[in-house]
DNA sequence: AAAAAATCAATCAAATTCAATCAATTAAAA
DNA sequence: TTTTAATTGATTGAATTTGATTGATTTTTT
């Protein structure tokens, strides 16, 4: 008997009496105990059931889709909250740079601002983007597979023929000395190109990021505006000496 | 026995039993075990099943997403039979240039060729390319809302920092006085631009475009090889008098 | 609480299945 | 016809799956 087939008993078997015994898995497959056990610590990974002690329960897990979609990314709720408020800065007739990563996303939906233009180096933001009609351009560049990412020499060269009223960058720590960074020198390039050619900077950061710093550096704080929704008033208040800093309240 | 005979037969198998053991195929179609494994990973690869241990499996996928998006270009098959046998002709090590469109798209899962670099103006292609891990560059520019190409200025620009072994370019008429042409000045010029920068250039075009002319030019049909599933003798004398043809029969 | 029974994860060797290669055959092209 | 290319089946060693066995852990019984 074929893996396949095995799991469709196992799972079709946990469908009719939501708990099921080793045993009861031996017998309706023909095969060992040893395989059983196999597949069943397989289709606990798959998240299709959860293994108890003497056997395996059924998992009733709400909607699939919806919360593996929400889990991927952390601190969903504040990067809402954040990418809500950076949204309402953009006005009428604004061109704006639009850093990749989730919490950049989020801002797509919450855009009211008619005339504007966006250029991106991020390839999920497209999507959203064109389905609220925003006349989007996109960087060159290489296409890294993890993020999505638009990164190398061909980005940056790309990004330099414009030029913006605002940008809006996402990164992975900040930091009262080392300013702002994230993982990637090559993210952290283009990032900061990108500071550098806009009129106004904002740096989106949930709480998570304070205080944390990352391999490369972007730009030192007073580069650009921090947008958070941090709540202890100390933290804030050491980095408001150092820049601008706009608090989004939930 | 003939390959599709045998193909015919595999899939009905499968429809009928869900899972398949690789020696009941070896009974069924009376040859060895060796071609149907073949076979399998074929079948594998243009995902009409899946292989198992032991065997294959029927993938209960989301049939209807994919249909739906197969059906939705026409000539799908003829566009599929042309990307493979354009797909073969990459070879190890080149760099490519990959046209926005659909039948430049049915090339991908045929490729073959190891340590390529692809570089590409169409959206669409993106999760394909980075589905059979090939280093991907997208070019920048506008991004256009109906056929998610990427066009304009920034589009040419980026281009030109490139420079590619073979293209292949998709086309919406050729015609024998005006050479290959599409109705988007824009995208047009970005094909043609694309086809100077390449040691080798190839159009896709299938049967329903030939002898049909729009508005805007790319280039002569000398400049680039024509791949085509037209079978009309008559007619492909009359383009092989100007140009190199390749004709992809089913 | 201690002993017994059941269940468990980890490991092993045997059996099966696999991918890769090669020579033979067949089909197609020159 | 001769040559070339494609398809096939057999063979190889490698990889995977399997059931049995081990001692450890958990549960049940005494």
């Amino acid at each position: 008997m074929l893996t396949p087939e095995r799991h469709r008993i196992i799972l079709q078997l946990l469908q009719e009496k939501e708990v099921v015994k080793l045993h009861e898995f031996v017998e309706a497959t023909q095969c060992s105990e040893s395989t059983i056990r196999r597949d069943l610590s397989q289709l606990e990974k798959e998240k299709k059931l959860k293994r108890v002690h003497g056997g395996a329960a059924l998992l009733q897990q709400k909607r699939e889709e919806l919360s593996v979609f929400e889990k991927s990314t952390k601190n969903i709720h504040e990067k809402q909250l954040i990418g809500k408020y950076a949204a309402s800065l953009i006005q009428d007739g604004d061109c704006i740079y639009l850093d990749a990563g989730t919490t950049t996303l989020q801002m797509i939906p919450y855009i009211e601002a008619k005339n504007i233009v966006v250029v991106t180096n991020g390839i999920m933001h497209i999507e959203a983007l064109l389905e609220k009609d925003i006349p989007t351009y996109l960087v060159g560049g290489l296409i890294k597979k993890k993020t999505n990412a638009l990164i190398g020499r061909g980005a940056i060269h790309s990004l330099q023929q414009y030029s913006f009223d605002k940008c809006f960058i996402g990164v992975n720590g900040v930091h009262i000395d080392f300013g702002y960074t994230t993982p990637d020198p090559e993210e952290a390039l283009i990032k900061q190109t990108a500071i550098h050619l806009s009129q106004q900077a904002f740096v989106l950061a949930d709480h998570s990021k304070l205080n944390e710093s990352t391999f490369a550096k972007i730009a030192p704080l007073q580069e650009a505006t921090m947008i958070t929704d941090e709540t202890d008033e100390e933290l804030l208040a050491m980095y408001e000496a150092k820049t601008t800093v706009e608090v989004v309240k939930s």
